[in-house]
DNA sequence: CACAATTCTGTTGTGCACAATTTGATAGTA
DNA sequence: TACTATCAAATTGTGCACAACAGAATTGTG
């Protein structure tokens, strides 16, 4: 009972959700370590920035931003409201529409984690001009796959 | 109450950590088309392939190649097992250590998603030499983020 | 105006992820 | 032998993710 490997078979090393898997792993627990004293988790630091830089936002246009839906984000915003980071009110013209904005302790959390980018380009080992290139490869990558999206 | 914005400051699109959530929310997305008429999740795709390449394994070398622990492996493993897709066994040799290996359905099942990564190179819209860079940028990317880590 | 269709958010159920702890087995040492 | 330390897997608790659905508000059409 020999496990048979031709030799076109593509092993798992060889695959490119096997390194995108991993590379997220590494990245997850270096940005676990980082934002741990900050007592944020690595998507509530990404909404921290979207809503900091985007101003106030309904739910679905930081889902459009974050790639996620209201299942998702609902109780994260909860969370993060409950943390004092966030407000969330009924938007009057709309009253379907919830807007969230940061509070003044957002805005003091958001400057706390300030220095996370140049740290975490130091731990990747990788000049800016190759995170950089990086960074294009990987949003050129990412509006294929989503335009081939039905 | 404008909000500041200094030239030197980077903005959430300027940054990898973004950059890759959004890669890795489309590949997610992508990967769950294509695995859902399997039965398979990405991460239960992932942990055949390596089971299948590997032999038997223990939970613990599983979870090594897949960057996970048991908290996450010992339930995905139970609903594989549930699935008849893997058996799972005691070490004769060392009765701490459970082996996981393929099943005749298992075997069946990886064979059946054999096609996977050319559809996923088709969808990626990258030639094969560029998959092959990004793959060793992440790979080297990987390694660097994981030795630096106490 | 009435009413059907659409839009937006929230809830529920399932699965994936880690930290911390527990249970059981092995190895090492007095 | 007994005692300790270590190791492997499983369990518990919290958070993140989507699919499917529910409910309220808005929009469009007659």
């Amino acid at each position: 009972m020999t496990s048979s490997k031709p030799a076109d078979a593509l092993t798992i090393e060889q695959q490119i959700c096997y390194a995108m898997h991993t590379t997220v792993r590494a990245f997850d627990a270096v940005y676990r370590e980082l934002l741990a004293e900050h007592g944020l988790s690595y998507p509530q630091y990404i909404a921290l920035m979207a809503i900091g830089e985007h101003g106030p936002l309904t739910v679905g246009a930081l889902g459009e931003l974050m790639r996620l839906d209201s299942g998702t984000l609902s109780p994260l915003l909860k969370r993060m409201e409950a943390a004092g980071l966030v407000g969330r009110t009924r938007d009057r013209a709309d009253e379907r529409r919830v807007l969230v904005a940061l509070t003044d302790l957002g805005r003091d959390r958001l400057a706390g984690v300030s220095e996370v980018p140049r740290a975490i380009a130091a731990r990747s080992g990788l000049t800016l001009s190759q995170l950089a290139e990086l960074r294009s490869t990987l949003e050129r990558l990412t509006a294929t796959l989503e335009t081939a999206r039905p």
